[in-house]
DNA sequence: GGCATATATTTGCATTTGCAAATATATGCC
DNA sequence: GGCATATATTTGCAAATGCAAATATATGCC
């Protein structure tokens, strides 16, 4: 039997769990969670996007993403809006506030990823998203059925 | 800038949460969280570990971990003595019911491990646990100081 | 057009979590 | 030995989470 810490299920989740726990204190005086910068982050890639789309981009729960929402409207970093063409799907914008903040936590953003894979050559960070990538879509046949 | 699904970090935490929400709804049938599990299978690696040192080793803080006890120990899988030689510790040993459960789920466990890893070869496996203990390590002067 | 069914989002509620405070014991110093 | 300080664990409490129910809107069929 392997000691706990050969499973990579363990090792993946050890290391992303420190990741998330030291990135949320960072962010934490600029007054933004984790989620919410994943939220922001999404909606820098592609604005406009609706609930469930930001809920399958950011893995995000999409009750929990639906909370998250409404602290980034308070704060007015994001825009709900019902769309025109479909009125069951809310789409989301970033204010002018919530891309100054992008720019703001962006920098810590960049920091954290370097300091992840800080020591690792070019290849091996390449080869480490692939393999992430990869267990991820491992794992689309035993996923909660729908 | 890069899009969310570029980070490392985001990769990271997407993986190790879908297995876990996919492996926690596994062994429910069983009676046992993830967190349990984790607690079990670092008693079955070493039995008679203290709460803090299983707290480490396990990466469950050591409130979270003190209620998870409660719930091992409620189903009679674990069981806390205060130790003899340093009396503010408590260690910690498997009960025989304890021992049987890991028997029960570990197949579980294995068979996550191949499924998240399918398709990928023995090197890349190898590739992954190198990297995801550097990861680990690469955070450990970011952390929440002590 | 009106009703039944389908999809998207939010809300209610119970559970889990983590920090900080409380408790228990140990050690060092007088 | 007794008190101050240090370490280990548990408990109180507030915040975050996810499931299921409630709400809002759409679509298909008559």
């Amino acid at each position: 039997m392997l000691p706990l810490d050969d499973y990579v299920p363990y090792l993946l989740n050890r290391a992303g769990a420190r990741i998330a726990v030291s990135f949320s204190e960072a962010v934490r005086p600029m007054g933004v969670t984790l989620p919410m910068w994943r939220a922001l982050a999404a909606l820098t890639d592609r604005d406009g996007q609706t609930v469930g789309e930001l809920s399958s981009r950011t893995s995000i729960e999409i009750s929990t993403l639906s909370r998250v929402l409404d602290g980034l409207q308070r704060r007015k970093l994001v825009e709900r809006k019902r769309a025109e063409d479909d009125a069951r799907v809310v789409t989301l914008r970033l204010t002018p506030a919530g891309r100054t903040m992008v720019r703001r936590v962006m920098p810590i953003a960049e920091r954290y990823e370097r300091v992840a894979i800080a020591g690792l050559s070019s290849r091996d960070v390449a080869t480490l998203k692939r393999l992430l990538r990869a267990l991820y879509a491992n794992m689309d046949g035993l996923a909660p059925r729908p």
